[in-house]
DNA sequence: AGCACGCCGACT
DNA sequence: GTCGGCGTGCTC
């Protein structure tokens, strides 16, 4: 009976810790006597020769020695990572065949937040009060101590604002005794939204919609594909499930795309509940970070929107989940841990038995696909709220009324550009390629100017004056001489970009205020806004820009879009490249017209008699839907089949391709599965690593994780070899 | 991920 | 002769 409880205790005074790194699924720890740890516990353990914060996992593993064994330090004072994050943590790990500890990294990106935040300087009135004879009270010193009277104590800073006067003063008080220092405790709490503040008048498909996602909200889990066209309303209607969920106590989680561009989205938020939400995204600085982790983990942010990281931020009390614009590329992560938050999203809601909302326009095909299956319920949302109607699509044909050589923009487009403007109203130019022209080459040898990292072009960017390579950030001068020939200025720029797009509207429609849009021009929330301020204001006439304008801003005065290349998207082998162009397209003409006047959209093509064109132009999104869709069905592909790529990596091409070929070689045999390849990768060549890559093609009942596993641990992995697993990749290109 | 150990070029 | 480059390897 002795002997047996000793066992025990051996076995119960360790753990599993997990640890934030790609070390397999974490290390064994004994728990020093007097110390209480439960799972989801942040420790603070030693790791070689330093110490590193990890989570307590559960049972341990056992294989360790003793004598081998360390102790956990010290546990954090931070609320325990819950069962069902830990759940998911695991889950992203097993589904994106990488190591749990790589995805719990995503979940504690500031270790400072899993301390409490300190106290900061601040003051209380002194106890004893000095007698009135004591030291003087003057105006200044009067303030404070009204400030102070009935408070326990004041941070320094507000106290300083509070009351008007400099640090000197406060510090003149407390040498004389008036007042005395105190520690302030950092206040943890979050502004609340209000739920119940009047909203606006919803339309009758709205009310609909929301009676569904209130009625589902607190009941467990359930996911919904909110499907109506851009300005039919679909963020009031998610408003109204958050509003819910505020009522239930329960907290919410908004991702979407681009939260540098939100502004809007924020301002909308405050109208509605009278205060701004948690916002996550990566301009936050180390310190907002921190208080707002803590906020979410603590449960005190009761509504996070972010961008997709923030889908990895512990909510104790998460009850529902929106995916605004659920079809958007930026969901994918692409680097690190490869996996897509809109899928995710649906995953952790099922943990954490919470509701899930998948919003958009232009439904991702997977997401048509579950509605199908009967996975999400489906909302819809037919008719503009506005009752603006989409603007009539035009197809140009480039072919037949393309502008002559050197020019971009045919005469029927920049007719109506001049239209527009004469009648005060506003246009878009849509283009989606950076700086002046994509490609450079020599008149007199034909040498392209290339990265000399990547398989790829340099991009002339004549404003910064410079080349750039759009893959890994090379940049250099646009050479005089041709490296090849020798030819003294011998180079032409090919293909358009939109600064050049800028100088062609300049010659054409000079009196125009012209605003270039690209990540070079608008960077960061702050020039966000301002641009949305400035063509809201009207001091724009013309706005030319790349992706970051087709997300949704409403501009009042623009009524005509022009989409400059309608076939960018169309090229390449990229399986989703004509679903994405339709995504694109709509959203860009979905940005005209949308308040009173009626919007026209303009696609310049060189063939537009493609399919996706011309169901743009006809209207008919259930006509392209349905094609789409059974072009996937009819080759098996995502998604009615599976699809993983493993890219093989690494700086000598000659061993890279070996050990692709290698592992192609060792593929395991399986029914209902195919692996293509090694073919080099798109990007065969990316920042000095040469690429190759296998696709892996799989019926849907095939496990396909477990087939990567299986083949990738028999395969000995050669030194200086980097092989990463894309499950589901979107990335073509 | 860190941080060690470990073999080849320019300097106190 | 050292200082230091970052390539492989280990951390309960």
């Amino acid at each position: 009976m002795a002997s047996a409880d000793r066992i025990a205790n051996r076995v119960a005074d360790r753990v599993r810790v997990l640890l934030p790194m790609p070390v397999g699924s974490g290390y064994d720890y004994r728990i020093p006597a007097g110390m209480a740890v439960a799972p989801g516990d942040f420790v603070r353990v030693p790791l070689g020769p330093r110490q590193t914060t990890g989570v307590v996992w559960g049972q341990a593993d056992g294989a360790v020695p003793d004598d081998r064994l360390k102790a956990i330090a010290a546990r954090h004072d931070a609320p325990p990572l819950g069962a069902a994050h830990r759940r998911f943590v695991d889950w992203i790990a097993a589904y994106t065949v990488t190591a749990p500890g790589s995805v719990l990294r995503m979940v504690m990106p500031v270790p400072e937040a899993l301390d409490p935040p300190a106290a900061e300087p601040g003051y209380r009135l002194a106890d004893p009060v000095p007698s009135a004879s004591g030291p003087r009270i003057t105006p200044q010193r009067r303030r404070v101590l009204d400030a102070l009277a009935g408070e326990d104590a004041v941070a320094a800073g507000r106290l300083r604002a509070q009351a008007g006067v400099s640090a000197a003063v406060l510090a003149g008080m407390a040498k004389a005794g008036l007042i005395a220092a105190a520690p302030v405790a950092v206040r943890a709490d979050w502004p609340a939204p209000e739920p119940d503040r009047p909203g606006i008048r919803l339309s009758a498909d709205q009310r609909a919609a929301v009676q569904t996602l209130g009625a589902a909200v607190g009941g467990g889990y359930a996911a919904f594909l909110l499907d109506g066209v851009t300005g039919s309303g679909k963020t009031e209607v998610y408003f109204e499930a958050i509003a819910e969920a505020l009522r239930q106590g329960r907290q919410s989680l908004v991702l979407l795309p681009e939260i540098a561009l939100t502004a809007q989205w924020l301002a909308r938020f405050e109208q509605r509940f009278g205060t701004a939400p948690a916002p996550w995204h990566s301009d936050l600085t180390r310190a907002q970070r921190r208080r707002i982790w803590r906020a979410a983990a603590t449960g005190a942010a009761r509504v996070v929107v972010g961008a997709r990281s923030a889908l990895m931020l512990p909510m104790p009390a998460l009850g529902l989940i929106v995916v605004d614009e659920e079809h958007d590329q930026s969901f994918k992560q692409e680097d690190g841990v490869i996996y897509h938050a809109r899928d995710m999203a649906v995953v952790r809601a099922t943990l954490e038995k919470a509701v899930a909302v998948l919003a958009s326009a232009t439904p991702a095909l997977e997401s048509v696909a579950n509605v199908e299956r009967g996975r999400y319920g489906r909302l819809v949302l037919p008719e503009r709220h506005s009752g603006a109607p989409l603007p009539a699509a035009e197809l140009l044909d480039l072919r037949q009324e393309g502008p002559p050589r050197g020019r971009w923009l045919a005469d029927r487009l920049v007719q109506a550009m001049a239209e527009t403007l004469a009648a005060g109203e506003q246009a878009l130019l849509y283009l989606n390629r950076r700086g002046y022209a994509p490609l450079t080459l020599c008149r007199s040898c034909g040498l392209r100017l290339e990265c000399p990292h990547c398989a790829a072009w340099l991009v002339e960017h004549r404003l910064a004056g410079r080349l750039e390579c759009h893959h890994c950030g090379y940049t250099r001068p646009l050479p005089r001489q041709c490296p090849e020939c020798g030819a003294e200025d011998s180079f032409v720029p090919c293909g358009p970009g939109v600064e050049r797009l800028a100088e062609e509207v300049a010659g054409l429609l000079p009196d125009a205020r012209v605003l270039v849009a690209t990540s070079d021009t608008v960077r960061g929330p702050a020039a966000a806004a301002a641009l949305v301020r400035d063509v809201r204001d009207g001091a724009v006439d013309l706005l030319i820009g790349t992706q970051i304008l087709a997300k949704g801003h409403h501009f009042p005065k623009l009524t005509l879009v022009g989409v400059v290349d309608a076939d960018l998207g169309l090229a390449g082998g990229d399986l989703r490249a004509a679903e994405r162009t339709w995504q694109m397209l709509n959203q860009v003409a979905g940005r005209a017209g949308r308040a009173e006047r009626p919007g026209r959209a303009i696609l310049q093509s060189w063939r537009p008699d493609q399919p996706v064109l011309q169901a743009i132009a006809a209207g008919d999104r259930d006509g392209f839907i349905a094609a789409e869709k059974a072009a996937r069905e009819r080759y098996g592909m995502p998604p009615y089949g599976r699809l993983a790529a493993i890219v093989v990596s690494g700086r000598q091409a000659g061993a890279v391709r070996q050990a692709a070929a290698a592992l192609g070689r060792d593929a395991p045999a399986q029914d209902g599965l195919q692996v293509l390849g090694p073919t080099p990768a798109p990007l065969a060549l990316l920042r000095g690593h040469f690429r190759h890559r296998l696709l892996v093609k799989a019926a849907r009942s095939v496990n396909l994780q477990d087939y990567i596993r299986r083949w990738l641990s028999r395969t000995p992995q050669p030194g200086g070899i980097r092989i990463r697993v894309d499950i589901d990749p979107y990335n073509f290109s």
